[in-house]
DNA sequence: CTATGGACCTGAATGC
DNA sequence: TGCATTCAGGTCCATA
């Protein structure tokens, strides 16, 4: 479910609400992708200072560490001052002053891990080899080509990878070769300057798109806040083989690349 | 070092 | 209807 947008647009319905809230409980359900770290009985009494994002991980800086929260393949988080009792898939509540934070995951690759800061393991391990912000000030044209230099793989698998540039997840990744008339196979070294420029700007233009329209809802995506994004129904090729390409109507195709599905053009994305 | 396939887990959709 | 197979938005880890 959550690629940047999804896990920005969620991030952004609770952080302002749950800013400044002690820690009066923490829940620990089923086994995550890993543990805790830390008991959650020892969360008690903390306090949740910001919440801030790095890649696809929530980061709530608390006044003791950092609770690093990542939403898997079919994670979601909801904040609610009166929570229901926990269903089956909610694995994690974290009960404070200003309401519940509850991660409902029914595959449980997510994770919530405490760090005692981003600076030691697990946080750095976790988080230290992640590429550039896709949105932020350092995403810039000549540093990302640079990276694609160094990379033989398929370009859409290497934007999968994260170490070049994070938040591209697989629905992301083929929209923004779509866009930017790349084919998926091509190896990233072998993109002209030119070419790098155009893709690094369709991955800004789609991103920030899908974050303004709320995320992407091709399963049932929806914020903390339980609004549901409008992406969807805005994916040019993802999702979409044998339909017709929007631009030249040429029936759109599907192939395989590290085992996850991709999407584009055999006409506007030819090499 | 890079690249690739398997692993983790549940549920929905599809096929016989 | 029932049961088996395939697929799903992520990413770590072992292996080549």
């Amino acid at each position: 479910m959550p690629e940047l947008p999804e896990v920005e647009v969620t991030r952004r319905s609770f952080a302002q609400r749950i800013q400044g809230a002690r820690i009066l409980h923490a829940r620990a359900g089923l086994p995550l992708r890993w543990p805790l770290g830390r008991g959650a009985e020892q969360l008690a009494g903390l306090t949740v200072l910001r919440v801030d994002r790095r890649g696809k991980y929530l980061l709530l800086q608390l006044d003791d560490g950092v609770l690093l929260v990542h939403l898997g393949m079919s994670g979601s988080l909801s904040f609610r001052a009166d929570a229901p009792p926990p269903g089956r898939h909610d694995h994690f509540d974290l009960v404070t002053t200003q309401g519940t934070l509850r991660l409902n995951d029914p595959r449980r690759f997510g994770a919530v891990l405490w760090s005692a800061s981003l600076q030691v393991d697990p946080a750095r391990k976790l988080l230290g080899s992640l590429g550039v912000e896709p949105l932020g000030d350092a995403f810039d044209p000549a540093a990302f080509h640079a990276g694609l230099k160094a990379r033989r793989a398929p370009i859409k698998q290497v934007l999968l990878a994260g170490d070049v540039v994070v938040g591209v997840g697989n629905i992301y990744a083929s929209e923004a070769l779509f866009l930017a008339g790349i084919r998926p196979t091509t190896r990233a070294d072998r993109l002209s300057r030119a070419r790098a420029d155009r893709l690094h700007a369709a991955i800004r233009q789609v991103l920030m798109r899908a974050v303004e329209r709320g995320g992407s809802t091709l399963r049932n995506f929806s914020s903390a806040a339980g609004e549901s994004g409008h992406f969807q129904a805005e994916a040019a090729v993802y999702g979409r083989a044998g339909q017709p390409c929007l631009r030249c109507a040429t029936p759109l195709r599907q192939i395989r690349q590290g085992q996850r599905s991709t999407f584009f053009c055999p006409m506007c994305q030819r090499a």
